[in-house]
DNA sequence: TAGCGTTCACTCGGTTCA
DNA sequence: TGAACCGAGTGAACGCTA
């Protein structure tokens, strides 16, 4: 007796006649007779399956094409089996398991965002990028970058290595070890000129709106990949359904992270959004920033400057423009994503309670409270 | 023997001598007699085909027109075959065939765009929509209809039924139409209280600013759908790139039409968008608002009452939070194509010369010119 | 690797409209 | 009448899991 290798060399399709490809629904048969045996065989109640002729068309590789009633009939006749091909619910099964292998795949694989290459330092700069940042551009990059580098860098190198260092089962204790980044974060923002001149209430207005937003930039650019611990504790705390956004987000996010300071002047244009962007069911958190122009010129500012030094790694403005898109396209993301972890966040008066003073100043106010707590922000200047 | 597809390339048509197209009917032959043979063969039994002459023309591509009978005697000739014609019962079964497939092409775009059923009127409102739309919100969104009403649908009505009236070739001769809805938009923005009390200065550089992203929503709104004048036109004068973004945003924009409110309230909260969105280089005209937090309020309410009314109209709030976010993600694409297309317009400095002035307004200024130019914009209070 | 599904370019029917 | 277009069906190429 042949086996499988010879039978699938030699033989031709039981149905048409053609080469045939291997096994298909029980038969040996042909690429075109696979394919059509799985679009038709599905659809025999819902569609008149009828020969033109009598009933006998012969089918082959030419004339296969001719008559389907007669085609899918020898199909049968053959011993194709309608029962190897998967229903509906197989098919959404198998394509969960697709999206959740490439998910871990793509975890991986290091994507290039356009072709800005990686650089080791921002004081490297070659001719052409000159012509769009200015001298004293080229300064405020460093000393965003430097920074940048003296708090949320150092406080990862020193103690805060990695988030999360367990696998949380509860909102508020993963929220609280979260704070310690974010506190961070805040020492951050009160380096730049712009933020720190603020009065207190704008500032508390600003962190409080962007909370989710800059805090998952920061996220990716200190703590970068998605480690099992943060898959698990977001798993727990947010369910399924949350962490495969959050996940989706941070490798969007991935690429950029390429990048020494486009993520950190990110961190300021979203810093200095006036807008209130969380997805809070409390009025009183809904304040808006007294000082709306100064914070909109602040974000003007870093904006632009984000806009330059975009426009001075790409090779064509063109490509600027696309990349910036895309840092848009993510933003928005983003915020949809943390509009929905308000949402979820909200009602859970229980958690928010647990929540140290500063995390808590987040969210809605479980009880009527000394609005004091809100000094556990600490952002005054200094 | 050749293949199928050498065959088409290089044969003429086995009836006419011309260009072949491919097999149809069973015989290599041209579009135009792929289209005579079918409309003529199905009637041999209802209509005289008679030759003036002795029945032996010449059928060839100049001369097939001449005689009909020995056109479709040759046809029969070369091989074609009329049992290839579909008869009218299968053209009925191909044709609801089309239909349910289209069906559910929609509803899946609707399924995707959230489970809102389109309403006839704006008064409708169950009592499950209550909750959610105040008393005054439902006089708001009245109002805002109506105004609508009265401004853009009642211009589309009486003088400008479509647009593009022609296929237009110069970028300046298109826009100069396409400023005659602009118009009747600002008129639209005019009645809007908000917008009306604020000063002239503010007013300019709101519709300077949301000049693309607004006439676009506005003519999803009053001539919905793709003309043939609007792709010609388009092609002509922005190319082809462009032009496929912009059929991409009307396709994307199209599921919104449904709803008798929604693109109306949006056209406002991105009218009351106070930063500049344009891709503009020239400094002079990035001019930022006086009165940004006014503008910022009347954001807020119309957001608000975007956020509500899709809430109202939506099963459940995480389906509401999904279409918000569809809406916004389909804005951030619409405002990336502007910037695309202001890029583009930007350098044409003698197109933008002819344009007329409220339309030249919109765009750098060519030479330097008084800028009493502006005052064709007529927003004044009435 | 065998054997599923998915994608996409292509063919050939009909339809539309200038 | 015929150029231009639409859309269902086809099958080659490929992706993926077990
Ligand atoms: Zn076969
Ligand atoms: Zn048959
Ligand atoms: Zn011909
Ligand atoms: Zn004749």
């Amino acid at each position: 007796m042949n086996n499988s290798s010879t039978t699938r060399s030699f033989n031709p399709c039981l149905v048409c006649g053609d080469k045939s490809i291997g096994f298909n629904f029980g038969v040996l048969s042909c690429m075109a007779c696979k394919a059509f045996f799985r679009r038709n065989a599905v659809r025999l109640g819902t569609y008149d399956f009828t020969c033109p002729k009598d009933g006998d068309c012969s089918i082959t590789h030419t004339f296969r094409r001719i008559c389907n009633c007669c085609r899918l009939a020898k199909c049968f006749r053959v011993g194709m089996r309608k029962d190897l091909i998967l229903s509906e619910a197989e098919k959404e099964a198998r394509r969960k398991t697709v999206a959740k292998n490439r998910q871990k795949r793509e975890q991986v694989l290091k994507t290039q965002c356009l072709d800005m290459v990686p650089v080791s330092t921002i004081q490297y700069f070659t001719p052409h990028q000159l012509t769009y940042l200015s001298q004293s551009d080229r300064i405020l990059l460093g000393n965003v970058f430097n920074t940048y580098e003296t708090t949320c860098i150092a406080a990862r190198n020193s103690h805060l290595p990695e988030f999360p260092t367990k696998k949380h089962t509860n909102l508020y204790d993963f929220l609280n070890e979260y704070s310690l980044m974010h506190k961070v974060l805040i020492d951050y923002f009160k380096v730049i000129p712009e933020f720190n001149t603020l009065a207190i209430d704008d500032k508390i207005c600003l962190i409080r709106n962007q909370f989710g937003v800059v805090n998952n930039i920061n996220e990716a650019i200190v703590h970068p990949g998605i480690s099992n611990n943060l898959i698990v504790s977001s798993s727990n705390v947010y369910g399924t359904y949350i962490t495969n956004r959050l996940i989706k987000s941070i490798q969007r996010i991935a690429p950029f992270t390429n990048d020494p300071i486009i993520l950190k002047l990110l961190l300021l244009v979203v810093a200095f959004s006036s807008g209130n962007c969380r997805n809070r069911n409390d009025t009183e958190m809904d304040q808006i920033c007294n000082d709306t122009l100064s914070i909109y010129f602040a974000q003007n500012i870093y904006t632009e400057l984000l806009w330059k030094y975009v426009l001075s790694r790409s090779s064509t403005e063109i490509d600027a423009v696309k990349f910036f898109d895309k840092l848009v396209q993510f933003l928005l993301y983003l915020l949809d994503v943390h509009l929905l972890i308000d949402g979820y966040i909200n009602g859970l008066y229980f958690e928010i309670e647990q929540m140290e003073p500063l995390m808590q100043s987040m969210w809605p106010k479980p009880i009527k409270r000394d609005s004091s707590l809100m000094s556990g922000m600490d952002v005054e200047s200094d």
